[in-house]
DNA sequence: TCTTTTAGTTGCGCAATACAACTATTATGC
DNA sequence: GCATAATAGTTGTATTGCGCAACTAAAAGA
């Protein structure tokens, strides 16, 4: 965007700016597209057609196309319609990835974006054989991926489960109209862990996120659950807990 | 990285991969560097010596140079000791801004990094009529940036100050050797309110994050205050209140 | 109607916290 | 030297929040 300060330094950011020899690295954007499905948090792959690493399972995603795409975050979401046919549950960026090693073809910077949805939300488009839904365990699928994929995969996991912690975005993990329990669980599915039932309530009740349905129930084996919606999709905080606590 | 599951994803995919003439985006790294100075947080800006923006304050960065540059945290390294003239103090990736319209020049892609130093250990580099510290009010500086980095100093504000609700990163703006009473009104500087003092003394405490340097004491009108020192520069967490707290 | 199953609430003991008051250690002015 | 100011650091305590377990509630099915 702007040269150094040093003189060095500028004539050559202004080489680099007008020489159009100049090589600029690859951009792509890939997607962590997150579900709950049989109890199990799930992750979107797709199978390699071309190489490298063809036939291998890698994160959807691609090239910017500079013609368009607005912005880097449009592309994502284009790339979320073409490849799980999806409106916008919940796009968030998580990172980007650019080395000189991460791909055989050379340099590529890839701005990774993670997405989570329903998973009666999804409609796979295109080749049902070259998409699937992989659970995760641990941090990462039981099979290897493509390129630095596992590693992506691993941060994506781990910013899902801190995020976790502090906010809601559980919800949108789940239909719009759900029930507590079923919040828990996913919670617990996530996490890897079980919660205390009344503990997590109340937090969900100090919150108030989320408005009651009312009149309606879902009904399983045993007492029918209240039904909850999401009431607002810009807040992000939940925790009671941090250092500006001590404030006085 | 991949192409589109349909048919006409990949052959565009392809085509695009194989063909020279796809205008790639560019691709460039810039840095938010804070420090805390006079009571302060403050940022540091370069003068553009060359259109666009030209006399405009902005952010230090520049173009990645995929010859010399392994990564694009290499390159933020490098860009570092270009522009501020130091080492590796605290060097974390914020966001990644990319759109048709925040630069003239066109499509252009930027990884952003945020850096916390100590102000004693900061040798500018270069012109120094064309560097300055800035001081940080509200979410901001009280003048106007290049581009769109007033936008992106203050998602780095934001990022820093929720940062330090749960982390130790603030150590990281104190010189090797510190007090607590040093950290404390750091916090609050750049939290912008003031905390409590028992209570944050066994926050820190707890974490077990730092280390006396025994016999020292550093001295101002009162009481001497103890020194420490800093002891562990990979742990983050610090905070023991979660979610899983519930678990059983 | 009795048992099972899941939903949802209540009450209590323990632990963490905020707040305030206290002690400690230096410099400074008389 | 002694009182005072200034800052560092500790201690005590009322309150709050939390984990835990026991309880009630509402459905299905035998």
């Amino acid at each position: 965007m702007n040269g150094s300060p040093t003189a060095a330094g500028e004539a050559e950011s202004l080489r680099r700016r007008e020489a159009s020899w100049y090589e600029k690295p690859s951009f792509t954007v890939e997607l962590v597209i997150f579900t709950v499905r049989d109890q199990r948090l799930q992750v979107l792959l797709i199978k390699r057609a071309e190489p490298p690493a063809k036939g291998c399972w890698a994160l959807p995603g691609g090239f910017l196309d500079p013609c368009r795409d607005e912005s880097v975050e449009a592309c994502a979401v284009r790339k979320l319609v073409e490849e799980a046919g999806v409106r916008a549950p919940y796009l968030e960026q998580l990172k980007t990835y650019g080395s000189r090693d991460r791909d055989p073809r050379g340099w590529i910077v890839t701005t990774v974006y993670f997405a989570l949805m329903a998973s009666d939300s999804v409609r796979l488009g295109g080749n049902q054989e070259a998409v699937r839904w992989a659970p995760v365990r641990g941090d990462g699928v039981t099979f290897e991926l493509a390129f630095d994929h596992a590693r992506i995969l691993a941060d994506a996991v781990e910013r899902l489960r801190s995020k976790l912690e502090y906010t809601h975005i559980a919800v949108h993990l789940l239909p719009e109209e759900f029930t507590l329990p079923e919040l828990q669980r996913t919670y617990e599915i996530i996490l890897q862990q079980s919660l205390d039932k009344s503990s997590f309530r109340r937090r969900v009740a100090q919150a108030d996120m989320l408005e009651e349905i009312p009149g309606k129930l879902r009904d399983g084996s045993g007492r029918p659950a209240r039904l909850y919606r999401f009431r607002d999709y810009d807040r992000q905080t939940f925790f009671p807990r941090s250092i500006s606590r001590h404030a006085r």
